[in-house]
DNA sequence: ACGACATATATGTCGTGTAATGTATCTGCC
DNA sequence: GGCAGATACATTACACGACATATATGTCGT
């Protein structure tokens, strides 16, 4: 097995246990990682449209987060807005309920990103970003991370 | 964005690009990502027993992989016999037609890593392996990874 | 005003990924 | 032998994730 067949195996192998510790961690407050990334996104960057919001997910590249969106409405946590000026665009945005809900969400992720600490505690981190951000870069999904972390700067 | 947030983020973001690249060099062999590590590990590793095969994929962890073999059989490509000294069992292999797939399907993989070496040239790559393995294993996705090593070292 | 085009979002379909539950088969104990 | 429990696999239910297509709305040229 080369290099390049280690890497895609040890990333998929990670993120799917990473997102099952996530998936563990948010069941209780009823919500999936996709859904947890909305919230965050929308609670971090205000209103947006659904292509905005997408273009900022890592989940779900590329597609309009329209059922993701749904879902999340439907509980009552996400705000879905006409704009009035051009009735093909939406405003997302957090309910009340929504963001009393991102709070609980970022304990979570703590949960989940200290267990990532004490895993890579006495390992090279810094070359291991250096290499992910390199290859993430090239493609769309690293393109809206970066969007995100820009955004956040601002 | 703390060490953490930023590394689960990069894997996500790596995973599903990754998962797409390959998902679009195998759909002219009419085969998903998770159907093409189903054939490979069969090919590899000889008949295998329905959780045998599971505990050596890294897609679908934890849960027995039936419904991804039932695609395989209907396709023709893999062959389901039950052990006659316990029923419980299954003997899964290739057919004659797995085997030819599985040549297409490692010049498929061997197109996506192609890519994948141009994109971390230059980076510290091994530094990035060791880190990552250390993560992987404290999990089982990454052990099934270790398993499949192993057995093709042996 | 009208129609061709473009843009934003929605919907249909397929194949996972995960957890929970159900069924068939074997093993051990009495 | 027969029953309790264990083991291997199957099935179900829900939510994605990706792709293709459809619908609604706006813009522009005429």
């Amino acid at each position: 097995m080369n290099v390049a067949e280690e890497l895609r195996y040890l990333i998929l192998a990670i993120q799917r246990e990473g997102n099952r510790l996530l998936a563990a961690e948010l069941r209780p407050l009823g919500l999936t990682p996709s859904q947890a990334e909305v919230l965050r996104v929308l609670r971090d960057h205000g209103p947006l449209t659904l292509s905005a919001l997408g273009g900022m997910l890592v989940c779900e590249t590329g597609n309009s987060p329209s059922r993701l969106v749904d879902r999340l409405v439907t509980q009552g946590l996400v705000q879905r807005d006409t704009d009035p000026d051009d009735r093909r665009y939406l405003a997302l945005s957090l309910t009340a309920e929504g963001k009393a809900l991102s709070k609980r969400i970022v304990a979570a992720e703590d949960a989940l990103h200290d267990a990532i600490d004490q895993l890579v505690a006495g390992q090279p981190v810094d070359e291991t970003i250096t290499t992910l951000r390199a290859v993430a870069s090239a493609f769309p999904a690293g393109q809206a991370l970066a969007r995100r972390l820009a955004a956040q700067e601002g």
